[in-house]
DNA sequence: TCTGGGGTCCTGAAGCCC
DNA sequence: TCTGGGGCTTCAGGACCC
């Protein structure tokens, strides 16, 4: 998906079409997750400071992230490309792989480019947003395509061209190779794809490692035989908090672990897991992160022992100066047992007869009677209808009455006890038919049948959230 | 005026066992 | 009994991705 959260954005806010749109944390030390194009005329892109994006677009507007509304719009394109292939590898929400041969959607570069064509198309029709594709015969020159794609585009790279369209690029280029790599490379005079084949496997390996060095080296000579996985098993689940100012009480550091500990064993249950190693991660004052961990002898999701053991391994770690980030995770996972369920509401009762986990929730979460007004969130006025949190500030918020398919909308100013106001569902981008209320919008028609060896996609937009 | 959150994978050191 | 080495696991850190 092109720019995904800010397009969202801006197919739910008819104000903002057309319009700089930064979308992030709007803390004092929040970063950019992703900025619309017309944003990134003025140099704002993903993962940088949002102070710094504030100095270069003042005038944009800002927005706090919505990622359930993201994640809904995301189920849509997924069930598109599943439609496609069984074989799908989603990347991130706005992002998959689909293997088109396993779907037998396409044969050929033509059959290719009309499934590609026919997706974009269903995308937009389904969900009111543009993604594009890029079409190559293996995961990572489908991904390149796609890139070369966005925005609103499709890519084909045909097999036997492939060495000659990445000879010439940056290394950066290729997937696997970010700053710390580029620059390796960059000292040992290799600038190019071409200059990577040149310098040899070896040379590679040197540089570089055994892993990274084979691998890099292959995929500049276009190899790349990874297969397309429709279902990755979750490795590691974690939860962090960076706070917008050090904190360097030892005893206020030794209750948010504790809290992050009963947060990473609630998303740990959520997903019917248990985990054998905690892991703690603590950022101090000046940046450096270091991360301490202990592996249990069983695997376990209860809260007690994660807490107990986060705990300990922040006894090992000296906070002095103060820290601004704090997490804790759990890895060495295993789906848990019926025996598990039965140990852990046993040892609950006994250890926790009363507690309560009742931390703070997300942001999303919380209930309307807490009249935060989030910027950006959707709201109801008894009388004006359908808006969004513009701003508050002051006792006041200043909503936005628009919906996605009205015109730009008027504003008005509350103050934030207001009764008549309350907090909303986003709406769908794209108005459902009235006899059919859980369908696509428009026709989505299937594609054609039977797909050789040779076609991979990457569908939906390649990394269409960065710049 | 700095640098989020949630992940994955790799490497190297160290300890243990045989 | 001492030493060496291979293989495995654990731990910490770093790079990368979206």
């Amino acid at each position: 998906m092109d720019a995904f959260f800010a397009s969202a954005e801006q197919a739910s806010k008819p104000s903002l079409r057309g319009k700089a749109v930064v979308v992030g944390g709007l803390g004092p030390r929040g970063v950019v997750a992703t900025s619309s194009y017309e944003a990134r005329v003025f140099g704002v892109h993903s993962a940088m400071p949002m102070a710094q994006a504030r100095r270069l677009a003042p005038n944009a507007a800002y927005l706090v992230p919505r990622f359930g509304f993201y994640r809904s719009i995301s189920e849509q394109v997924m069930g598109l490309l599943r439609a496609l292939s069984p074989l799908v590898e989603p990347l991130s929400l706005d992002e998959a792989f689909v293997d088109l041969e396993a779907g037998e959607a396409a044969w050929d570069e033509a059959s290719a480019r009309l499934a590609g064509a026919k997706l974009r198309a269903d995308i937009r029709a389904v969900t009111g947003l543009t993604g594009s594709v890029g079409l190559a015969a293996c995961k990572m020159l489908a991904k390149i395509a796609s890139e070369q794609a966005k925005p609103d585009g499709l890519v084909v790279i045909e097999p036997g061209t492939e060495r000659a369209m990445l000879a010439p690029m940056s290394v950066r280029t290729l997937p696997g190779v970010g700053p710390a790599t580029g620059d390796h490379l960059r000292r040992a005079g290799i600038h190019t794809v071409d200059e990577i084949a040149e310098a040899g496997e070896d040379e590679l390996v040197r540089l570089l490692g055994n892993a990274h060095g084979h691998a890099l080296y292959a995929m500049a000579l276009a190899h790349d035989e990874r297969p397309v996985v429709a279902e990755r098993e979750t490795k590691s689940v974690s939860v962090e908090d960076t706070y917008d100012v050090d904190i360097h009480d030892r005893i206020r550091v030794g209750l948010e672990v504790q809290r992050l500990a009963d947060r990473c064993v609630q998303r740990l249950r959520g997903a019917g897991l248990s985990g054998r190693t905690i892991v703690l991660k603590v950022r101090r004052y000046d940046f450096s992160t270091l991360t301490r961990s202990e592996t249990l002898r069983g695997p376990t999701d209860d809260p007690a022992v994660v807490r107990e053991a986060a705990a300990r391994l922040l006894d090992s770690v000296d906070t002095t100066g103060g820290v601004r980030l704090l997490g804790v995770g759990v890895s060495g996972l295993a789906d848990y047992t019926q025996e598990d369920l039965f140990a852990q509401a046993a040892g609950e009762l006994a250890e926790h007869p009363v507690e309560e986990a009742a931390h703070a929730p997300a942001e999303e979460e919380k209930a309307p009677a807490e009249r935060r007004w989030v910027a950006g969130h959707d709201v109801r006025h008894a009388e004006h209808g359908h808006g969004w949190v513009q701003g508050s500030g002051l006792g006041r918020v200043t909503v936005r009455f628009e919906t996605p398919d009205s015109e730009p909308g008027r504003v008005r100013t509350f103050r934030v006890d207001d009764p008549d106001l309350e907090a909303a569902d986003p709406l769908p981008l794209v108005a459902r038919r009235p006899d059919d209320p859980e369908g696509p919008p428009a026709q989505a028609s299937s594609v054609p049948a039977s797909f050789p060896k040779s076609w991979s996609g990457n569908g939906g937009g390649g990394a269409t959230s960065r710049p």
